[in-house]
DNA sequence: TCTGGGGTCCTAGGACCC
DNA sequence: TCTGGGGTCCTAGGACCC
């Protein structure tokens, strides 16, 4: 039986951080036309994302906001409206649901949708029909001008919502996939970065129409058996990769690249207690605890290294966290002295609290676990933090916190909960 | 222009078990 | 006793994406 033809779109917010800045502050970022968001100029900020007005002077998130600053020196930088973009994500989203329940997240401003088998709900509306009504019901609802890529295929989709931006709809129809994606250059395709881009044309393969000369063999033989299948495939219009609506965290993890290089051990133990303080309150806002932790280090050349270990119970407290990644932070200290540009702490090897879960009769944690009354200890701790502000509690014991001034409690309300992006 | 922070997935070697 | 192969887990590093 054959299978029906899939209707696929992505949907993708337009420059979504400037106009979350802008929605945000009507009067000030609303009025600038050449608005960029990111880090500070001084120091090591990059631009998150910039206006279509100022990515015409060659600026592009990621770019350091002090070179951007060169191409484009009437623009302005504002910082990234964090609680704003979630609370405008999750509006879009609940717009999408409305369309189909085959919904997948790619990000907090990428929604894939499969609206296979909606053709009778529709009354055999074209596809690019669907996504031009689907796009000025968002635009209606959310104030966020979004763009529609659409197709048979998530690559395809992909591959099309570039060519609808901005604010449009691009459907590559049914047949045509293959043909499409060979006319783009190989670096436009999602998957092919710098180092496969490199790869491929140093065989002389610029072009999907070169790829697909050089044949499946030779593809594998030169990029390997993973990498090499699944170029040929998708430029061949094979791409049967499903939208899957549940998709499970893998990790949590916080890193920080500091204004200097660090170097003393008082100075970089600090940052990681608050690296997995900050992990640990991830973990526990989402309930999830886990078993692998992972320390990472940027020395001031740039060069990266990491260190993970695994333990048998998932883990979920600040203190637990803090020692298993202090172990291993100084197992990476003894082994690349120098300069310190970035610190990170990740959790991996994630799993589900249970909250019926059956308590210990004795309070016995082995050397690296947690105990029940020390994970009660870390919600009450987080409970507290929620109603009177961050600097409520801290975790005096092992070392002070940064010196940061202190925020003043929040008065009678509940601050917002949101989850990071 | 010295290069953020949050992720996902893949690879490759070694340990360990059957 | 020597030798084999598969499966799974762990760790380190790298590519890629927004």
């Amino acid at each position: 039986m054959p299978l029906p033809t899939r209707r696929i779109l992505l949907v993708d917010c337009d420059m979504f951080f400037v106009q979350v800045a802008r929605l945000e502050d009507p009067d000030g970022a609303g009025q600038e036309p050449l608005l960029m968001v990111g880090g500070s100029p001084s120091g090591r900020g990059v631009i998150t994302s910039a206006a279509y007005e100022v990515r015409a002077f060659g600026v592009h998130s990621g770019m350091p906001t002090a070179r951007a600053l060169e191409l484009c020196p009437k623009g302005v930088v504002v910082p990234v409206p964090r609680g704003a973009c979630v609370a405008r994500s999750r509006a879009v989203r609940k717009v999408l649901e409305r369309w189909t329940p085959v919904l997948e997240a790619a990000s907090i401003d990428e929604f894939y949708l499969d609206l296979t088998g909606t053709e009778r709900l529709f009354r055999a509306e074209s596809l690019a029909a669907t996504a031009q009504r689907l796009r000025e019901d968002v635009l209606q609802e959310t104030s966020i001008s979004v763009s529609v890529g659409g197709g048979t295929q998530r690559m395809v989709a992909k591959v099309a919502v570039a060519r609808a931006k901005p604010g449009g709809v691009h459907v590559v129809p049914p047949g045509e996939e293959a043909a499409f994606l060979q006319s783009l250059p190989l670096e436009t395709l999602p998957g092919v970065g710098p180092a496969l881009l490199e790869l491929l044309v140093s065989r002389g393969l610029r072009t999907g129409n070169d790829v697909m000369a050089a044949g499946e063999e030779w593809l594998i033989r030169w990029c390997g058996q993973r990498r090499g299948r699944w170029l040929f495939q998708r430029l061949s219009g094979v791409d049967p990769t499903p939208i899957s609506p549940g998709q499970d965290r893998k990790s949590v993890s916080s890193e920080r690249t500091f204004p200097r290089d660090l170097d003393t051990a008082a100075e970089l133990e600090r940052q990681l207690l608050g690296l997995a303080t900050s992990v640990g309150r991830g973990l526990r806002k989402r309930g999830l605890r886990g078993r692998t932790v992972t320390v990472k280090l940027r020395l001031h050349d740039f060069a990266t290294y990491s260190a993970a270990r695994s333990v048998a119970d998932g883990l979920e407290t600040d203190p637990a966290l803090f020692a298993l990644a202090l172990e291993l932070f100084r197992e990476l200290r003894s082994r690349h002295s120098g300069g310190v540009r970035l610190l990170g702490v990740g959790v991996s090897s994630l799993d589900t609290t249970h909250e019926g879960e059956q308590l210990a009769l004795f309070d016995a944690s082995g050397p690296r676990g947690e105990s029940p009354a020390q994970r009660r200890l870390a919600r009450v701790q987080d409970q507290l933090r929620d109603r009177f502000g961050e600097s409520a509690i801290r975790p005096g014991s092992m070392t002070p916190l940064p010196m940061k001034p202190d925020t003043p409690p929040a008065s009678g309300t509940t601050p917002p909960t949101d989850e990071e992006p």
